[in-house]
DNA sequence: ATCAACACTTAGGATAAACTAAATTACCTG
DNA sequence: CAGGTAATTTAGTTTATCCTAAGTGTTGAT
């Protein structure tokens, strides 16, 4: 039996910690106090402050001088609430005309204000979508997330065929750009040409042939198959 | 010219005191410092503190120990919120399957985190609706909104018809209740009798004959014509 | 006119979350 | 392995919002 505590509402800015460490510690790695302060735009010393309030929560597990790990606890709740973030995007998108570079600030305060009840509508609605605008994955309710093996375009060998299926940035700019240049996840490209240290390459798409610099291409996450 | 400050982003508890001042300050009267912590469910102290503060941001006037109320400014402000509250509840019930005594608690929260692009594109897609679930007025994106002069059933003579308009409460309990006793708004009415000393009055609706306490029919704003 | 009851404000304290400046620790390099 | 650099933590403030307890103002009833 697990003693669960009665738990306070968690602040907006303890589910957003909770978020970039999740994603900082995709790698396996623990996540560093100056790496979470630039991902959330704070100084270092106001990391070291929260780390400590949410360890005691029970939420992350940190190591001092070595980093933090998320909990199962805070793991729960970090998925919880990039289900919240992208059945957000994905309602928005599709039902209330946003587009997919404009979508991400709204989602971001949302997912904070939003019940249980109202995403499970909206995802009901969606008919339970598996990928967000972006082609980011979305939990299941359940928690449990489907990662697929991606590669990413700047990886792909000249000649080879691969779809686009997620786009791993949430710059707007970026974002209207790639739309723009006809590379949105779904759509089958063909690498042309690579040039080498990192340097542009050219895809054939539908639109026509791209060309997409190294940087850029990294962003674009691609499947071989169908999937 | 007006000297607009630049404006810090109003926090949620300030959002929330504008609404409640708005609302205790519709019949004129100045809002008293212990009438606005209970309708915030706050100390009278706690009160004290965030009227200093609003007041020297210009939202409100205050006479001190003789209340305050809103400047044009917190007026603009409270007027925004009960748009955003408004919309957002319309939106829910019309298009999420919300029913109208659940709908308040979401919107209490979600009002503070939608951007006005949000809140323009769920009013767009409903029509731009006047009223909300509960028959409440939505103010316009302007800040206008119209009062319409309705009458309490209670204070309705018997033998005169009426229309139920708009509901005055926001609690779930006696909502679920005027609903299964099909008094929604839009329901016409004709009042059969009155008992007196603030007794029940017995109404012909078409569900059929209802006897309805004073306390409740003083929620239910009626109209005689068609507005 | 007084005063008790009630309303309101002030005083002082807690917590959360941010900051800057000043330690402290880790670790690479020579 | 000593030192320097970068990462991290600690110390001390600030601001917002709440609290309780204590003091002050208002007002109606005697
Ligand atoms: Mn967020
Ligand atoms: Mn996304
Ligand atoms: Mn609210
Ligand atoms: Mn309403």
């Amino acid at each position: 039996m697990t003693a669960d505590t009665i738990r306070e509402p968690l602040t907006r800015s303890s589910e957003d910690y909770l978020k970039a460490i999740f994603h900082l510690t995709q790698g396996g790695e623990a996540a560093g106090t100056t790496d979470l302060a630039q991902a959330l735009d704070l100084a270092p010393a106001s990391v070291s402050g929260m780390i400590k309030r949410l360890s005691e929560q029970g939420l992350l597990a940190h190591e001092p001088y070595r980093g933090v790990k998320l909990t199962a606890e805070g793991r729960r709740i970090a998925l919880r609430m990039l289900r919240r973030h992208r059945v957000i995007e994905s309602y928005l998108v599709a039902r209330l005309d946003y587009s997919w570079d404009t979508v991400h600030d709204e989602a971001e305060r949302l997912e904070h204000a939003v019940s249980d009840v109202l995403v499970e509508r909206m995802a009901a609605a969606l008919g339970n979508p598996l990928v967000d605008p972006h082609g980011d994955p979305i939990p299941g309710a359940n928690g449990e997330m489907l990662e697929l093996a991606h590669v990413p375009l700047s990886e792909v060998a000249v000649g080879d065929a691969v779809v686009v299926r997620r786009v791993d940035s949430a710059d707007a700019a970026r974002l209207r750009y790639i739309a723009d240049a006809g590379l949105v996840p779904g759509t089958a490209v063909t690498v042309v040409d690579r040039q080498p240290f990192r340097g542009p390459m050219t895809v054939r798409a539908p639109s026509g042939e791209r060309i997409v610099g190294h940087d850029l291409a990294a962003l674009l996450l691609c499947s071989r198959g169908p999937r």
